[in-house]
DNA sequence: TTGAAAGCGCTAACAC
DNA sequence: GTGTTAGCGCTTTCAA
């Protein structure tokens, strides 16, 4: 059995509550200090977290749902937000509910159960309903990387500029000379998906060109997906002459159908990707893409979650800009129509 | 604030105990059964995991600490162990503790302070002293793709048969006619690049072939690494005609490269590579690989841990098998010395 | 600065 | 089957 502030007390010779100041950086005397931290050693000695949280109503405990753990995108937003939060000494407990909206209920309940002291969520459920509890709760809720406006008086959102993000490839696009521009997105009706297609449209409607539906596909998100969709594009009769490919995974499946394609980037296309990640390291150097702040969104959500956590900050919805980061995949053209 | 057992004690007119028997699943009358469920409902009541805690010294917490959060092979693995410890109603604590022994440390000292029931560890040390705090808490420690035999007799272990797969990877290709057999490696000293260059040692010298270091490189279970070492095995006068990658990553790498230099597989170069995940889907169709069983390794580490911590089952090390799938990247050749 | 004591929400004897 | 009660390890008044 572990030790306790109890036997601290007895071994020392001093009272509980001068014990419990001294972990919690009151003044305690000289002496004492030295008692104490020598029967800290002693016995081994190691806070009871769980006791504490009873005690406080504090569980400095942070639960994070997200769709999917096996995506990179997210265990980087993860990563980021963890270690923060673990320096200020806050756990995190991770659930994955693998994009079922059942399951992500599930994880609501089961993290409420556990008295966290805030949320933090991916949401796969873009109504919303599964967080009525936690709201019930009044504990703090950030959102990340989907929005939900009804729920905007009442948590916290962390998102990217999609539709910015997206308006902007499309430009450098347009700037170069192209009038054909594919354009791959993950799966309809996601929040980000929308997004990045409204960008897509407006940008080409600023240009006073019409959207070909024919140049729009639906890659899930998924490196399969974005092989395929770009697979098909590019044996339309009337090819495109560029391409946005809007996330990471459909951009390295896309990427990969080109080459077995033997299409050559930019000399017979050009490309933008998205998103770069740590653990691809520089896998496609030459190619142009809008970077996603991955470390800083997950810090956004820590800052945001610590924040309403301490002094009642209101809930706030924070834009994050991304970058284009130019590479060499975009090759200027004259228009052909 | 939340209502507790009291609240409910007092509205059914019913004793604490009664209330506490019905949710830990002992008989209550069938009235009073349906009493306290309306009072649950009127009263919005969560059982306060917390004070369960503090009162059964058990947190129904599991800590798990890896070296590195974004990595697809060990977020599939947590997937899976996640998923199975919920289902028992244990929530997981991750840990990235960045590939720093020093950070790992603080990790086991955190999760302790934390009260988690139990370890899962990737380990980054490979002395596992950071273990030591942990040891002496006396609770269960199950390690993952790392084998420390120092601990053998006090910690659970559950890996693959790293040096198993690495021969029959090999053999695959001696079997096919080939000599000259390169091969990539992840970080020098990792527990598991030791095994995995052992296996290709024993089958050339079963074969009765000599190594030649050249074929040897290391590409740090990246994918730059991959690529790069993939570059320069390649660049040498007299190449090899076979290649054995050791992890998804740098195969990933090692593909991206061969495809730059034009090498066709298998018609230049016969490839054996490593891991297939779920998020990358079915990204060589045609490659021939070493599968990993990422969700039985979970299940396993999730399930030696639950064992340990009902019936004392005492330390075992688990071997799980590796299969080996084959595609159409290994040509049969005419051995050509 | 220090100590005594109450109590956070729950479980588990124990007696009924 | 149910109620009473003592405490899990801590924080936090309050008084000394």
């Amino acid at each position: 059995m572990a030790s306790t502030m109890k036997d601290l007390a007895q071994k020392t010779g001093l009272g509980l509550a001068t014990i419990s100041k001294y972990f919690n950086g009151g003044t305690v005397r000289e002496k004492n200090r030295i008692l104490i931290e020598n029967a800290v050693q002693e016995l081994h000695f190691i806070p009871n977290e769980v006791a504490r949280s009873l005690k406080t109503h504090r569980s400095h405990v942070i639960g994070v749902i997200i769709p999917e753990l096996s995506n990179a995108f997210i265990t980087s937003i993860i990563s980021a937000m963890e270690d923060l939060l673990r320096r200020k000494n806050y756990a995190v407990i991770v659930c994955d509910c693998r994009s079922d909206a059942r399951r992500e209920k599930e994880a609501v309940d089961f993290l409420l159960n556990r008295r966290v002291d805030g949320l933090i969520n991916m949401p796969t459920d873009p109504t919303g309903a599964h967080l009525k509890s936690a709201l019930d709760a009044q504990i703090p809720i950030v959102l990340v990387d989907r929005h939900i406006p009804a729920l905007d008086d009442r948590v916290s959102t962390v998102v990217i500029d999609n539709v910015r993000a997206s308006e902007r490839a499309i430009q450098e696009l347009l700037k170069a000379g192209h009038r054909r521009i594919g354009l791959v997105l993950g799966n309809p009706g996601l929040y980000t998906t929308d997004c990045r297609l409204q960008g897509y449209l407006n940008s080409l409607k600023a240009a006073g060109i019409e959207c070909n539906p024919d140049y729009i596909r639906y890659g899930n998100y998924t490196m399969d997906g974005g092989y395929q969709a770009v697979q098909e594009l590019m044996q339309s009769e009337r090819p495109i002459t560029a391409l946005f490919i809007t996330n990471f995974e459909m951009t390295l499946g896309g990427m990969l159908a080109l080459q077995h394609m033997n299409i050559r980037v930019p000399e017979d296309l050009s490309v933008i990707g998205f998103d770069k990640l740590e653990m691809f390291g520089n896998i496609f150097p030459h190619l142009t893409l809008i970077h996603q702040p991955q470390v800083s969104i997950g810090h956004e959500c820590a800052k945001l979650i610590l924040d309403m956590l301490s002094g009642q900050s209101s809930p706030r919805t924070v834009s994050l800009s991304t970058q284009l980061s130019e590479g060499t995949s975009v090759r200027t053209i004259v228009p052909s129509d």
